[in-house]
DNA sequence: GTCGATGCAAATTGTTTGCATCCTA
DNA sequence: TAGGATGCAAACAATTTGCATCGAC
């Protein structure tokens, strides 16, 4: 199977960083796959990136890489501990590399996702920790409200409204 | 269509408190029926409920329902402000009473849920409103983490532990 | 009687599984 | 060349939509 579009000599992607890649997986007896290489580049160039989106992603430079593969690989290096999941709304997961932690703010109204310090949450993690035993992950699951724009647009929206919204 | 089974006289289900259900709907030109009532009812024994949840508690009183209009009646009941949804992990919405304001810990290890008081969360909802203009909905998702019984297990099982966890 | 609400079937979306084939080590 | 990894198709689960029928007002 031709994987990828032929490239310049010394162009590899992001050149290096296989290296460690390819010794986690051996380390357990796994094996190094140009396939899993992609994946985790596109999650380290997209950011936050759901399934859907780390395999489009993918298949701009390999076309015929499987939406299963996508799945079976980001669950694997979730496992490994080189990527981290989070839930930033709705349903869709999101993917990123494992040292990418914040606390995310996202907007239920426009979707936009805002990222503050961890260190934000310290004070709800004691909380939860010396009140209930519970030990908080503070970047696993994003907090929920409403942008500063979309304030705006509901202030103004509200001036105009008459309680109407249902009916339809 | 025989929706429930008879009941005796003067036994309605939650007798009374389908008056401002009735009241909510008809200012707005919407219908009462009873597969809204069973809804709002079942919302309200459960106390956080999937849309799944729901639909198995109002069909041991009406088997005839369809989760189809579960699923329409729990949208309508949001928009209406009588019930709110909340994300308490993984993917599965729940739904409550709108007056139910809690802030939930959810153990991602055993899926337990706890709930603290919203205030908890008043020091970061100022943080987040100062340094982001982000107005904060404590209550809408969970936080992750792991609960005291979960952190237990976890600290016996890395003694025993040899990192094998990967291979399949 | 009108038009909103429901039930049913089918379409969608997101994710998982079985299995034959492929390819890394 | 042995067994892990992949691709493909099909199964699944959760949710939504189209449409004919039903029933609240």
């Amino acid at each position: 199977m031709l994987l990828v579009a032929r490239v310049p000599p010394g162009t590899a992607y992001h050149a290096g960083v296989d290296s460690s890649l390819k010794g986690t997986l051996h380390q357990r007896g796994l094996r190094m796959t140009p396939q899993r290489q992609l994946v985790l580049d596109a999650v380290r160039d997209l950011g936050h990136a759901t399934p859907e989106q780390v395999c489009s992603q993918v298949q701009a430079i390999a076309p015929a890489v499987n939406i299963t593969t996508v799945y079976r690989t980001l669950d694997l290096l979730e496992q490994l501990g080189v990527v981290r999941h989070a839930h930033l709304g709705h349903g869709a997961p999101t993917y990123s590399e494992h040292q990418h932690r914040h606390v995310h703010l996202v907007c239920h109204r426009c979707g936009r996702v805002d990222e503050a310090p961890v260190d934000m949450m310290s004070a709800i993690a004691e909380r939860a920790s010396d009140e209930h035993g519970f030990r908080l992950d503070a970047t696993h699951v994003a907090l929920s409200g409403t942008c500063a724009d979309c304030q705006r647009t509901e202030d103004a929206e509200s001036e105009t409204d008459t309680a109407e919204e249902v009916r339809g």
